[in-house]
DNA sequence: ACGATGATGAAC
DNA sequence: TTCATCATCGTA
């Protein structure tokens, strides 16, 4: 099987684009001598300063300085008062963007699919905390994105607005900013 | 429809 | 230092 580790180069490209390419790669946890690996089904991307929908849209603080960082890196942050969410971050270093993974695609024992469906749950699936907020992603960090040969077709690639971002008034909040691949809206 | 539950940031 | 808000989930 291919397994190609996907490096700052991917990430270094406009947020949507990234986010669109992310659809069928894997996203990989080192845990207890294993892997937890999931295949990325829904993906929303956070664009730049002015994105009201952002963290990044009131400036650089401790909690979000990784969205300010370097492209590949991860930016995971704590939610509702009991979930951790999944972000990496693309485009060039002082640019704030990311791409929060809102869901996957896992196989149970007997080989079944199984949805994992939701940010926060995709986060617990991965067994993934604010540990990992501002670390890279690499087999060094035991969490990263690999490229397994699976090709998303453009018919069914999906859009749609982004979930909970109302507040960020009607700009923004109708972005067409979240992609996921059909039958995978959560 | 709503409660759980805590960090964040803006107002006071 | 207080308070409303929040990139959610599970139960109803």
């Amino acid at each position: 099987m291919k397994r190609e580790k996907l490096a700052e180069k991917f990430f270094n490209r406009p947020t949507l684009a990234v986010a669109r390419s992310l659809l069928g790669k894997f996203i990989v946890r080192k845990y207890g001598g294993k892997e937890i690996a999931l295949m990325i089904t829904e993906v929303e991307a956070y664009d730049g300063f002015k994105d009201r929908a952002s963290h990044a849209s009131r400036g650089k603080t401790a909690r979000n300085a990784p969205m300010f960082g370097r492209p590949g890196y991860w930016y995971v942050y704590f939610t509702y008062g009991m979930h951790w969410l999944i972000n990496i971050v693309t485009r060039e270093t002082g640019y704030p963007a990311a791409a929060l993974i809102r869901g996957g695609l896992t196989v149970d024992r007997s080989g079944e699919p199984v949805k994992v469906s939701g940010p926060a749950k995709t986060a617990k699936f991965l067994k993934i905390t604010g540990k990992f907020s501002g670390l890279p992603a690499n087999t060094r960090t035991g969490f990263w994105i690999e490229d397994r040969g699976i090709r998303i077709p453009k018919q069914k690639i999906r859009r749609g607005r982004r979930i909970g971002v109302d507040y960020a008034g009607k700009i923004w909040a109708s972005k067409s900013w979240r992609f996921f691949i059909a039958g995978f809206r959560s």
